[in-house]
DNA sequence: CACGGAATTCATCGAATGTAGAATTCACCC
DNA sequence: GGGTGAATTCTACATTCGATGAATTCCGTG
């Protein structure tokens, strides 16, 4: 509904150099982003794009094939990572949650983590990106490079966590959360990630076994 | 697909009585869940139901009508509230985490749940359902119940971290977490839920105002 | 300037979906 | 035992969607 009412109507190539490409990727983040996979449509993304609806299929080939492309992270994960690293270690959790916090309220990545997020309730192919993501992006690498047992475990502990903020905040909107400062969450949750990450994940002090075997307890 | 064929072709009343109201209640929890509201197909229903996809609408009117009724909460939260509240109130958190697995763990539950979340990321009215659920259902109430400053707040952190428990181990699947043990669950994630509802959300040990208000800070 | 290839649109197809209306069969009440 | 209303199915309609193939216009290279 923003589109530019692009061409006076001729078929054929337009004059000059073409942005088309990118402003399709854009238009279909936008997309994705408020309606999901399923909900969004081709249709829809071409006229935002300001552009015919099969213009979209000849240079992406299928919906599919557009989700993976518009969806794919423009970030450097390893080098955040490394980053986050790089601080005092009782703080880390502040940290984590600081960062992906600055991630979600940068509006031009807040499209683009929505609509993996939407579309992974119900996107078998989403759904594989948010399952790689949790439990072998950087949340594992983080876990990883602290040096405790059970690294897969308490990366995906720290992921469920993080996910649940993005949902309860971002999707859903539950309203003293949403609005809530990034500081704020920030001294709430960091404690928890802090926890996930470094902690000691039986109850209260111990450090016993009780989830051991780097894969997991029964 | 697993309808039983149910008639022989003939249009009609069906002689004896008649449990196709509830039956096609159950095939929309099943379907809802699988494939979330969107993605569900009143024809779908039907065939599961073992109906005609007309007398879905003849009972419930429209599509959405029969998800507000299949997604209808049978169990009574304000007795489980009360439960809850009563035992030992520094295990309060874990008790809260072994609750909602076991709630998830009940297979007559779990497509009722599975249905409200996957929808949730799309469909506004079950957007408004898990919104309401976290905002005001057992987890305001809870949070109420102990008397410190942030109900609101608590809950929604509450929430949070719960429905990310949910999304992470029940919809996408991340895998060291979705095969662990209840119990290992509930030493992981206990301590958390316990210090969103009773202990002090500033960094550590301070009980400062950095969130008061009873609304939300800045 | 000729020509191959890329960019762009048009028209359209086939499938799926929610929904409505009419028709038929049965249960129940007076 | 007759009649009203509920239960059930059939048929069909209007939309919407993803996808395809052909046609048109322009760029770049020789």
């Amino acid at each position: 509904m923003t589109g530019a009412a692009r061409s006076p109507g001729r078929t054929g190539r337009r004059p000059g150099a073409s942005d088309t490409r990118s402003r399709v990727l854009l238009a279909a983040r936008t997309s994705f982003g408020e309606r999901g996979f399923e909900g969004a449509t081709i249709r829809e993304i071409a006229l935002r794009a300001g552009v015919d609806p099969a213009l979209v299929h000849h240079y992406f080939g299928s919906k599919q094939q557009l989700f993976v492309a518009a969806m794919e992270f423009p970030f450097d994960l390893e080098r955040m990572v490394a980053r986050l690293l790089d601080g005092p270690r009782d703080e880390l959790g502040d940290r984590f949650v600081r960062f992906i916090l600055e991630l979600w309220e940068a509006p031009a990545n807040r499209s683009l983590l929505l609509g993996v997020v939407r579309s992974a309730s119900t996107d078998p192919v989403a759904a594989a990106m948010l399952r790689r993501l949790l439990a072998e992006g950087p949340f594992l690498a983080l876990a990883r490079a602290i040096d405790r047992p059970d690294a897969a475990f308490r990366a995906t502990l720290a992921g469920s966590q993080l996910i649940g903020l993005a949902i309860a905040r971002y999707v859903v909107a539950v309203e003293p959360l949403a609005s809530a400062s990034t500081e704020t969450l920030v001294h709430a949750l960091g404690p928890t990630v802090q926890r996930y990450l470094v902690g000691d994940l039986a109850d209260g002090e111990m450090s016993t076994g009780a989830a051991e075997a780097s894969t997991t307890p029964t």
